[in-house]
DNA sequence: ATGATATTTAAATGATTATTCTAAAACAAT
DNA sequence: ATTGTTTTAGAATAATCATTTAAATATCAT
C-alpha cells in the first residue's frame, strides 16, 4: 500500500482559494501557491494535474464553503427578504489588509474578455440568482416587479457592490445604499 | 532638429486601450501591445517609459474618449433621468466576439486585492457618481432617497451590469431589469 | 547636402513563468 | 524487515515576461 497524504486537503484548498480571490488566476504563480498551500510544486501537479486543476478545486471549495455558507448563515429560506439585506451587508465586512474578493466577480471579469469562463462562475451566479428569486417570489405582491426581474437587479447590485468594495469605495456609503434599497423593497411588498 | 514621430498617437492609445479592456493589465504582454499598437517594444519604452506608462495613457484615453463621450452622447444634463436610462442600456451593445469591458470595473477588480489602484479608477468612478448625483438632484422630490444614496445605487448597478455582461448573462434580462428600475425611478420622481 | 537628434528596429538580457523529471523519503501490507 | 507504491523535495527545462542596449534609419534646421 501507498504512503498516506501528509497535507490537509481542506487547508490546501483554503490557502489556494484565498490567493486566487485576492489576486486572480493570472496573478498567482505556482511559487505563490507553494507558499499559500504549504505544498511543493511537484505535489501540486501530482494532486491536481496543473494550476488550472487546483484553481477549479479551489473555486468549487469557494462555492461550497464560502458562498453557500454565507447564504445559509444570512439568508436561509425562513429569513425572507430581511435575510437578503443581511447577506448584502455581510459583504462589507472584509479584512483590513486589502479586499479578499468574490471569485465569481473577479473571475468573470478576468476571463470574460475572450477566455472561456469556468463553469463555477455560472454555478455561482445561478446560486445567487435562485436565492434572490425564491425570496422575492415568497413575498410577491401585485405592486412589485416580477421576481426574476427583481432578482436580476439584486444580482447586478450584489456584483457591483463587490466591485466598489474592491475599488475602496466608502463602506458606510454602501451600507446606506443597501439599507435604502431594502427599505424601499420591504415597503413595496408589505 | 529631430525626427518626427511616425505613428498616430491616437491609434496607438486606442489599440492599447482595447487590449487592456479585454484582457486586463496582467493579461496583455509587450508583444501583444506591439501587435495592437503597431509600435515595436523599443518605441513603446521610448514613448511611454514602460508598460505601466502606456497603460496609464491608455486609461486616460479611455476616460476621455470612451466614458466621457458616452455620457455626453446618452446622458447630457438636458436629458435628465431618461438620459441615465439610455446610458445604462448602451452598455449592453457590445461586439459579438467577447466583451470589450470597462477599464474602471476590470482594473478595480484586478488591482483591488492588494496592489494600489491607478488614480484613473477613482477618477472614473467619480465621473459616474457625479453624473448620477447631478441628474437625480435635478429632479428630487420628497418621496425619493437622497441623490447621493440614489447615485451610489446606480453606481453599483452600473458596475454590476458590466460584471454580468462579462459573465455572459442574458442581455434581454439585463435590459428588462434596467427598464424596470428606471420605470420605478421615474414613477417616484414625477 | 550636412549635422544634430529622435525614432525605429532587432537582438540580447535576466527574471519569472508553468511544468517535468529524478531521486529520496515515508508509509502500508505482507 | 522487505516490497511496492506514493508522496515529497529540489533541480532542470523551455517558454515567456518586461526591459535594455546598440545599431540603423529617418527627419528637420541649417
Amino acid at each position: 500500500m501507498a504512503r498516506t497524504r501528509e497535507y490537509d486537503q481542506n487547508a490546501v484548498l483554503t490557502g489556494a482559494m484565498e490567493a486566487f480571490r485576492r489576486r486572480g488566476f493570472g496573478g498567482v504563480s505556482i511559487k505563490d501557491l507553494e507558499a499559500e498551500t504549504g505544498l511543493k510544486a511537484g505535489s501540486i501537479y501530482n494532486s491536481f494535474g496543473d494550476k488550472a486543476g487546483l484553481f477549479r478545486a479551489a473555486f468549487d471549495h469557494y462555492l461550497e464553503h464560502v458562498l453557500q455558507e454565507r447564504i445559509t448563515e444570512h439568508a436561509p429560506e425562513a429569513a425572507g427578504v430581511a435575510g437578503l439585506r443581511s447577506l448584502f451587508v455581510s459583504l462589507l465586512h472584509e479584512p483590513a489588509d486589502g479586499s479578499l474578493g468574490c471569485l465569481i466577480t473577479n473571475i468573470a471579469v478576468e476571463f470574460g474578455g475572450d477566455a472561456p469562463l469556468p463553469n463555477a462562475v455560472f454555478s455561482g451566479l445561478n446560486i445567487l440568482s435562485r436565492t434572490f428569486t425564491d425570496r422575492l417570489a415568497a413575498v410577491q405582491t401585485h405592486h412589485a416587479v416580477l421576481p426574476q426581474v427583481g432578482a436580476a437587479k439584486l444580482l447586478a447590485l450584489y456584483q457591483g457592490i463587490l466591485v466598489l468594495i474592491r475599488a475602496g469605495w466608502s463602506k458606510p456609503a454602501l451600507e446606506n445604499m443597501i439599507n435604502a434599497e431594502f427599505d424601499q423593497l420591504e415597503r413595496i411588498i408589505t
